[in-house]
DNA sequence: AAAATATTTAACTTTCTGGTTAAATTTCTC
DNA sequence: GAGAAATTTAACCAGAAAGTTAAATATTTT
């Protein structure tokens, strides 16, 4: 966890896509990888990555995995960038 | 450039560091060096992906080579951020 | 113009990343 | 309980990333 593991994450476009596709509300991981062109298995590891990241989380519903997004990590990005911008505003 | 450059050097912690430290103002680049144990070839490196990103500047002084934060580029990541939490306000 | 200083570039090495295919796991259905 | 469907895990590979030391470049000083 922390922001080194946020950023990490975010730095991969198909990372920063599933997070998008998320936006709209939580999908079966089947149907985000039917948004790429890459494996399955490919995808899976990015999912895993976004958990391990606490960007989005999962739950099983019968026999498909419902992932949704979690936005709430982001607040520590916010900060941080922020606070290098010079604490103007919140 | 444009988010993907942006997302990937601030994916490093070393140049995020390097972001921190420049925060406070220009600086030589022999300075920047001096705060890490690495050599100064790499954090060289470390400034060119920075640059190259567009987030910081760099300018020949005499012998030196001042180095100087450019945080406009941010905007952009501040408003991927905002759209995937639903754009609520700004 | 030679020496010293500040920094970058080159060549190289090691580790990490992101993809692949094949096998394993979990749950539903017949 | 066997088979199908959805997804993850394992083993592997190629290319990218991040560090090292040594050589090159640019500027000032003597």
């Amino acid at each position: 966890m922390g922001l080194q593991s946020t950023m990490k994450a975010l730095s991969d476009p198909t990372r920063r896509e599933i997070l998008n596709l998320l936006k709209k509300g939580p999908m079966p991981a089947g149907d985000l990888v039917s948004h790429f062109t890459m494996s399955g298995a490919a995808v899976s590891k990015h999912l895993s990555i976004l958990k391990e990241a606490n960007l989005v989380r999962d739950r099983r519903e019968g026999r498909f995995i419902i992932y949704e997004l979690n936005a709430s990590v982001l607040e520590e990005v916010l900060l941080w960038i922020r606070d290098l911008k010079g604490e103007k505003d919140s």
